[in-house]
RNA sequence: GUGGAUAUAGCUCAACUUGGUAGAGCACCAGAUUGUGGUUCUGGCUGUUGCGGGUUCAAAUCCCGUUAUCCACCCCA
């Protein structure tokens, strides 16, 4: 309750037992991001801040208002809030041999300094992956088909995926044009947010969620019409590889993803399971200037904190972790036989055996230690059993006991929780 | 950054309206059972009522401030 237990604002502590559940994503997400030919990069967490503030775009929030900077050594340094431009940072470090045809996908900790609610923390958590092949629809497919192949891994079979284009980059300042010419005459009825938006980031109109707005962004042109031909080329064969691969997505014109970076291809995925924030993931193509060279890649995140919210809405999270391996508690009654019980459990662990001990109390202490802790064997030793070189194995489910010579002790708890040597 | 709600034992909550020095269930510890857990019974422990200030003879309760949490806006994962 005080400050002093407490972590910072917008930032907790995963402990078990949901941390086995993001163990079992970790794993099940490395195992799908290598079938695609895909290698882990791990980036620093500590970046210089203008690593993000020129490839996402000055005017962004992410930018602007959510970003954890400080100075050390008269450098300005920062907290990744996203994946990408570290990545490509790496990349940019490389030859051109080196980072063509590139395959890196990421998992860790995202900073971003906003106020928390439902699904948002300040610290929260990505996989993503970055692909620097060389600009296709058919690559772009795959990309998107892997992250939605991830999600069914994960038991996210239900996703809605919303698909746009941002045309090429050289073109972004037509659309823009475009769509401001369009909304020109209609301003007066704008709310007041979009009014600003209209000279600041006239995309942003799009995906308005006032009223009287969308009425007006309906009668728009789509946005694809200040596009050039090549760009609608682009995404209708995107999309055409999209649905012979099976993917379910849905063209949404309004989608907006605001980082400056993007070109052509972008998406988001989201879960009817969750509140306000329903985006479960988002992606796309991007193009960025970095270290005097210019990068091209596709790539997603995905927000773990949301992957896991949508699991625990639909209960579908605890059969997603396989319970611990079976427990031996071994119960020693007096200072010998707690002694030659420590030595012992090394034996049980070389043989690959789990298992714990109490530093002391009464037999029923011990014994309610071992059931508290879910053990499934209690071995237990009294002056007794050391004198006659026996141990009691007793099965805390079924409450049977046998008593076993010490040497055998090992084989018969490999057999009964099926330990592999 | 803006708005609403909330903050009491390890956990879930009661007492607040109408001020009179905090209570239940669960959990925990012990005994019944002197070498046997999980059920039962009996007993026991647990609190600067988030923090700071004010009003009052008296504050968990009323007032102000502050911090945190939850939810929503903005934006995104």
């Amino acid at each position: 309750m005080s400050s002093a237990n407490q972590p910072v604002q917008g930032m907790s502590d995963i402990a078990a037992p949901e941390v086995r559940l993001w163990q079992r994503l970790e794993r099940l997400a490395r195992e799908t991001l290598e079938l695609y030919g895909f290698e882990e990069l791990r980036t620093p967490v500590v970046e210089f801040e203008a690593v993000f503030t020129r490839s996402l775009g000055e005017t962004t929030d992410v930018v602007q208002k959510e970003m954890y900077v400080f100075e050390k050594g008269g450098r300005r340094l920062c907290l990744r809030p996203e994946g990408t431009a570290g990545v490509m940072r790496h990349a940019a470090g490389l030859g051109a041999q080196e980072t063509d045809g590139a395959r890196w996908y990421y998992v860790g900790p995202m900073f971003r300094s906003e106020r928390p609610q439902a699904g948002r923390k300040r610290q929260f958590h990505q996989c993503g992956v970055e692909c620097l092949e060389p600009p296709s629809p058919r690559v772009d497919a795959e990309i998107l088909a892997l992250q939605v192949d991830l999600l069914r891994a994960w038991g996210l079979g239900d996703c809605e995926v919303r698909l746009n284009t941002r045309g090429e980059i050289g073109g972004q300042a037509d659309v823009a044009a475009g769509l401001r010419a369009a909304l020109a005459a209609r301003e007066a009825d704008l709310c007041e947010d979009c009014r600003r938006r209209i000279s600041e980031n006239v995309l942003r109109v799009l995906d308005c969620k006032n009223a009287a707005c969308q009425a007006i962004v309906a009668t728009l042109p789509p946005s694809t019409d200040f596009m050039g031909a090549a760009s609608r080329d682009y995404l209708a064969q995107t999309a055409a590889h999209l649905d012979a691969l099976g993917v379910k997505y849905r063209i949404d014109p309004l989608l907006v993803r605001g980082l400056d970076y993007y070109e052509h291809t972008v998406w988001e995925i989201a879960s009817t399971a969750l509140g306000a924030q329903n985006a479960v993931a988002g992606g796309g193509r991007y193009r960025m200037q970095i270290g005097g060279r210019e990068l091209v890649g596709v790539g997603f995140a995905i927000g773990l904190e949301r992957v896991v919210g949508v699991l625990q809405a639909l209960g579908r999270d605890k059969d997603m972790v396989a319970p611990p391996p079976p427990l031996v508690w071994l119960v020693g009654l007096g200072d010998a036989a707690l002694d030659r019980n420590l030595a012992l459990m090394q034996e049980l662990r070389a043989a690959k055996i789990a298992c714990r001990m109490a530093t002391g109390g009464s037999m029923k202490s011990q014994m309610r230690a071992a059931n508290k802790s879910g053990a499934a064997f209690a071995v237990i030793r009294g002056d007794d059993e050391l004198a006659q070189g026996v141990a009691a194995l007793k099965d805390m489910a079924s409450g049977e006991q046998v008593t076993l010579p010490l040497d055998r002790l090992a084989s018969e708890l490999a057999a009964r929780t099926g330990a592999k040597r």
